[in-house]
DNA sequence: TAGTGGTCTAGACCACACT
DNA sequence: GTGTGGTCTAGACCACTAG
């Protein structure tokens, strides 16, 4: 019975019968209409939240879940490139282009590296590193964490790595100015379902995976600056623009 | 209890003390160790299991979760091309340098355009459209899945289209030989739960979300070709590289 | 055959939202 | 207050895997 009710709803779903944002039958409603047990409705309404096609609140009732992404260009061929410099630190551009109002949140701090960083930056294990970590907001909801890490040597030559204060246009620029360009990114892109921590400071409910976007930056003598993305899959939608 | 069930497990798991592979204490073990019922261990391993930490199996037990993912090479720079043509259909060239065995399995249909292709290719809703579809195995496991989307007006031109042999290098040479050459590629990422067709045909465990991507190739007239791959997150680490 | 997880029932009490 | 979902208990039977 469970996926027989799982399987109605869900078809409700896809086909638009319910639409989104539409509340769904109530727990009693599906009991008495498939004459099973409330652990069996339940079953089946866990199995379509985990699925990310509803969302559930104590008191409020189930709703079928609305998505609404953004655009995050992530690279632009030459001849689509415009003014603005590329990358995903472009978060204010992008983000008022799509009539929302960013916002982010910056906390600088010196750690040990993990693994995933100092492999990427060519340092030992668990040498020391600055970090920049981002919690980036649009119309005052958290919309995604960006941390980027710098080799201590580089932190130490170019002091605002450590300043706590926004750049504009960001920290690209200054390193420039002290003479490391970066020449390409290397970028790797993942999947998979939130940590509980992130699902927290993200707002991320059940059944919505992450985007993880790895970016390195490398001038000619090799890589400065890691950049980790963590983007909720239902409000990103990433662009890249690849000549063939 | 969940919680604690749930977390005590969880940190298990992350700091390495159960590894991939190992199997996880049985519901009965966790009844006794917690003193909670039935239903409340199995709502907690449920949620590891969302989670895409651990799989279940009847009659089996649970298992912490092995990820193996493989690259793909969506883009490289001038700097950083090889030989080989660039792109996500240089299947077997990846999986082969990566110690796998790769297999295509390819058919071919005329479809109405689902929305998110006729948008892209520039034609009416609903239009109709040759499709390329594409299960693609590792090792004999299905590893993702590939389609291609041409306009029938193109189809008719180019018989190669319509064709259900594997094309090598692909279909990207006849196409330039009839005069359609690909200038750049636009590619748009976001990740999702699958669908229960997309989770069996890949053979997707709960808890595993999937990367989408779609990938427009135009020639200087326009747009000739839309490819969509549906990639389980945890069997793949998708590279770019690109300019700063 | 023994032991595992998968499904299901029936009932209790709690926490939160709306009016 | 009333109704919603969240958590929990106790017990039953089924389906699959392994020794």
């Amino acid at each position: 019975m469970r996926g027989t009710v799982a399987d109605d709803l869900r078809r409700a779903i896809v086909t638009g019968d319910l639409a989104p944002g539409e509340s769904l039958p109530t727990e009693k409603d599906l009991i008495a209409r498939y004459g099973v047990s409330r652990n069996t409705v339940r079953s089946a309404l866990s199995a379509l939240e985990n699925e990310g096609l509803i969302t559930s609140s104590q008191g409020r009732g189930r709703r079928v879940r609305k998505r609404e992404p953004v655009w995050i260009y992530a690279s632009r061929s030459e001849s689509h490139a415009r003014r603005r410099p590329m990358g995903v630190d472009s978060w204010v551009d992008d983000m008022r282009s799509q009539g929302r109002e960013p916002r982010t949140d910056i906390e600088v701090a010196v750690v040990h590296a993990p693994v995933e960083v100092s492999e990427r930056l060519k340092l030992d294990n668990g040498a020391l590193v600055a970090v920049r970590r981002r919690t980036r907001f649009a119309d005052d909801q958290p919309w995604n964490l960006n941390d980027s890490y710098y080799p201590m040597w580089l932190a130490q030559e170019v002091a605002a790595i450590l300043d706590p204060a926004d750049m504009t246009p960001g920290l690209t620029v200054h390193l420039a100015d002290h003479g490391y360009v970066q020449e390409y990114y290397n970028d790797e892109l993942t999947c998979r379902m939130p940590t509980p921590e992130e699902a927290q400071a993200l707002n991320i409910g059940v059944g919505i995976p992450v985007m993880c976007h790895t970016r390195t930056g490398s001038t000619k003598d090799g890589p400065i600056r890691v950049t980790i993305t963590i983007m909720p899959g239902d409000r990103h939608r990433l662009l890249y623009e690849v000549p063939a």
